[in-house]
DNA sequence: CGTTCCCTTGACACCGATCAACTCTGGTGG
DNA sequence: CCACCAGAGTTGATCGGTGTCAAGGGAACG
């Protein structure tokens, strides 16, 4: 992960794509939205908790392999991954982070994590909650267990649908299917059709989550613009028809929600 | 998943193998054993809970797409799997489920588990633990509550480790894996090399758990078996030399370790 | 004694990997 | 300022793993 670039480089005129220039307050607001009318003071009480976090750069590995501390992680802005790398170079992308995704959650009980590492694929902001103010918050704030519980399910079911599309998908499908993915993550089921949003991402780095190659990628990526479905360059993704581009991808995006 | 057999048939001799016969009086202990010198009364007290359990034949839905009840549900004898159904008849397993293992864990915050179904790929023995005694049950005895925790993050580092399984590996490294997994979790990790257990599964379901075609999971069972690795026939597995599956399959169990 | 269905085998097609070269942009250092 | 380099993206040629199609064997069952 040291010597390639994770995100792409700043095109022609500089960061006016630039997505770590997206305020991304509501990373906090993100995760509580997961929970349907919660207290608006658990929702206060979790910001407290976060705080500022602190930043990453880019590569830089959050949570590594080996057995995790405990406390509660959270990614308040930027993009991570799970990644299992391989001795060979190799490496397969588990899980795509965005803001509001929690990174660890350690309840003190969680074993081993050891089986992958957390990696920031741009630079990042980060919040760590101790165990005391965990347990201590858990206890105040009843909602905030609720929303720990409700984020790991869905991640879970996340986990399960990369399986399945891993597993079943061809090449186009399969990056479909990311993609509808990340729309409704990003930007909730009722995403109008020609939308567009930043991925800050290499071509690598899909690879790596798709499993396929660098020049795979490139290939489906000509193929799926060709078609009119999308657009992705410069770290941003354009869905040019959403309609279509679920259609292929057989996509349905339950699983996402509480 | 109506007209296929799940698990072979019984061969020549009767049911001489037939892994229903296996005791597996240790269901919940499987689960007990994922927590170190854990209170007895613990234990004991999961026995009451889950009592018999039900009988659920071959190919049933023990718990279908949909919102899932509330409660938790576990495998007390048999094999399982969290298995999603294409309209065209293709299939993915994303889970392989084993005694002792938590089919649903329904701290009534779960969301839908709609994204898939668990159904019983041997006959099956299932118990559910309505969630008052559930919540009853925790307040009680606190090591409940972290087994339970303890297993959801067991399970997810096993999907993960699928997701890697399906995204990297060719063909036999990929079954290999599988494999050694199976035999981790079915014997413990210091299981002798020479080892036999049942694996009452057709060459239909292993292919589903691994994304590939029946006739491909046969050729590559016969390659592995020309390796001298292992064999496979009428639902048992024999790993004749683990070491070089485990080198092969670039195995390392620690994420199935509590 | 025919049916069913799992397993097996062979021939062939194709998706995606691999290898290799080239462009382009941005960064670096003389 | 310019030469050079590094790394992302792109393209083409070729190879190989896996899917597909098709046929047949063998054990259990009615």
């Amino acid at each position: 992960m040291e010597a390639v670039a994770l995100s792409p480089r700043p095109r022609s005129m500089g960061g006016s794509a630039d997505p770590e220039n997206t305020p991304s307050t509501s990373a906090a607001d993100r995760l509580f939205g997961l929970l349907h009318g919660l207290d608006e003071g658990d929702r206060q009480a979790l910001g407290r908790l976060l705080g500022e976090g602190r930043w990453v750069g880019v590569g830089e590995v959050v949570l590594g392999e080996g057995r995790a501390p405990d406390g509660v992680c959270m990614l308040l802005e930027g993009w991570a991954c799970r990644c299992k790398d391989f001795r060979d170079g190799r490496r397969q992308i588990a899980a795509l982070l965005i803001p509001g995704d929690l990174i660890h959650h350690g309840d003190a009980t969680h074993p081993r994590a050891g089986d992958h590492a957390v990696r920031a694929l741009t630079r990042a902001r980060i919040a760590w909650i101790a165990p005391e103010a965990v347990t201590a918050a858990l206890g105040d704030y009843p909602g905030l267990a609720q929303a720990l519980r409700m984020a790991a399910a869905i991640e879970q079911a996340t986990v399960r649908a990369w399986v399945v599309n891993l597993g079943q998908r061809p090449a186009p499908e399969r990056m479909a299917h990311l993609f509808c993915e990340l729309a409704q993550r990003l930007n909730g089921a009722d995403s109008p059709s020609p939308a567009t949003f930043a991925l800050p991402l290499t071509q690598q780095v899909l690879a790596w989550a798709l499993g396929l190659t660098p020049v795979h990628v490139n290939r489906v990526l000509q193929h799926l613009r060709g078609e009119g479905l999308i657009d992705f360059h410069d770290g941003v993704l354009t869905i040019i028809d959403g309609d279509r581009l679920r259609t292929l991808a057989d996509f349905d995006g339950v699983y996402l929600n509480a």
